[in-house]
DNA sequence: AATAGTTCCAACCGCCTTAGT
DNA sequence: AACTAAGGCGGTTGGAACTAT
């Protein structure tokens, strides 16, 4: 049933890239622009698949790629949005600008895995692997949770709707008003200034949640185990096909600061050429910054709720720079009496109200500079926590925001 | 210096989604 | 609605480069 392989074509060459075949297509593609990408071979006088130019143009030869080491910022970047996000590398790329998702994909499984590795960080869950926290009786927290699951599912399909339909009306609007603009498309003469096609991106949060609310029940026994924060039993796996990283699971361990004192979530990078964390877990290679994972540190988690998965007022908060967003989470909470619950969000604009937030803040919040803190690994007060698990949100939602161009066609 | 083991990354593979017919 | 082609994505791999013995 599945396409036959496009290389299969005899006569087609694989493997390296000789500098000629480079030139060859970087010459065809800046006189033409790629076109067809299928076509394109054969135009270019090259003897490879469509494909192959393809990966070989958007992860090497692209004008706009920055290559060589990657910076602390990056690398801070890749791990905060590989705990939201997965093995969505390319969702993560968009995130890191002139970085191919193929290098970060590489970038991850070469070093940052295995530092996290080394440091008792599961990779996966982006949790101390020690992490003892599990217990039972979480379970029927999060059971009580399913209702709510229902509500806001239902209340996220229609927003999405919503949103897709306004994205593309403002899309419509915003080439109405380039043209109108004189706006020149890309031309032969200039094919490097490819179409500016704006991906999606800010989406990226609005997945996350998606994915949060889409996946199946049996794994909320095991956020179950995360005692304070009932809301990570809402949150399920972030459905990357191959990850497990379970969007709770990191919850959980972002929420245990309140009761273990010793997971981590965020990682603080110290300028530090000694060649070895606590531990001598890095290697020399690695030994231009230690790396050392906080619990509970000013950063923050995510926000505090109690064993129903809401906060004291009966609602889920979370901040995103300037503003507050709450939302009601009664078990009376259909799409409908939404708005009637609560004074914060309209029952149709919750996920217009979370772009809203993500688009407000044009701050300077950026995440290494909320990862700056040592933690004191000793559990502060839950009011700090409270606060901490909005920071924490707010790292993720600025950096998911600072890092993305807001001309993104979605907003 | 030679060999074995390890690391790294460019490239490939196969599946999925989207667009076009 | 069904089908097909093309693009996109994430996982995996081959082999060059590097390191240890």
């Amino acid at each position: 049933m599945g396409r036959s392989p496009c290389c299969d074509k005899v006569g087609l060459k694989k493997g390296p890239w000789t500098p000629e075949e480079d030139q060859k297509l970087l010459a065809y593609i800046e006189e033409h622009g790629h076109g067809s990408w299928r076509a394109l071979p054969a135009k270019a006088g090259l003897q490879r698949c469509g494909k192959s130019c393809r990966l070989r143009w958007t992860n090497y030869l692209r004008p706009d790629i920055k290559r060589g080491k990657f910076t602390l910022q990056e690398e801070q970047t890749i791990i905060q949005l590989h705990a939201l996000l997965g093995n969505r590398w390319s969702a993560i790329a968009t995130h890191l600008p002139k970085r191919t998702d193929n290098e970060i994909k590489n970038y991850w499984n070469t070093h940052l895995k295995k530092r996290l590795v080394k440091m008792g960080i599961d990779p996966v869950t982006h949790k101390p692997k020690n992490d003892a926290l599990l217990s039972n009786d979480g379970q029927s927290k999060n059971a009580a949770n399913l209702s709510h699951m229902a509500q806001w599912e239902s209340a996220r399909l229609e927003a999405e709707a919503r949103l897709a339909r306004q994205s593309k009306l403002r899309s419509n609007s915003f080439q109405n008003s380039l043209s109108s603009q004189e706006f020149t498309a890309p031309s032969p003469s200039s094919p490097l200034s490819e179409p500016v096609v704006a991906p999606p991106r800010c989406l990226d949060v609005l997945k996350a949640w998606n994915s949060v609310w889409t996946k199946p029940m049996n794994e909320v026994s095991v956020a179950s185990a995360s005692a304070n924060i009932s809301v990570t039993g809402l949150a399920r796996d972030l459905e990357s096909p191959t990850s497990t990283l379970g969007y709770f699971e990191n919850a959980q361990h972002i929420s245990t600061s309140g009761i273990g004192g010793n997971s981590t979530v965020l990682y603080e990078f110290v300028g530090n050429s000694s060649g070895s964390s606590e531990g001598g877990i890095m290697n020399n290679e690695e030994s231009e910054e230690d790396w050392k994972g906080f619990g509970n540190s000013s950063t923050g988690h995510l926000p505090e709720y109690n064993k129903d998965g809401i906060n004291e007022n009966n609602s889920i908060s979370f901040t995103s720079g300037l503003q507050d967003l709450t939302l009601p989470m009664d078990n009376t909470w259909t799409t409908e009496s939404l708005g009637s619950n609560t004074e914060q969000i309209s029952p149709g604009n919750f996920v217009e109200t979370l772009t809203d937030l993500l688009l407000s803040n044009s701050g300077d919040g950026d995440l290494s500079e909320g990862g700056g803190t040592e933690s004191d690994n000793g559990g502060e007060g839950a009011s700090d926590n409270c606060e901490d698990n909005k920071n924490y949100w707010n790292s993720i939602f600025n950096l998911v925001n600072n890092s993305s161009p807001s001309d993104s066609a979605m907003f």
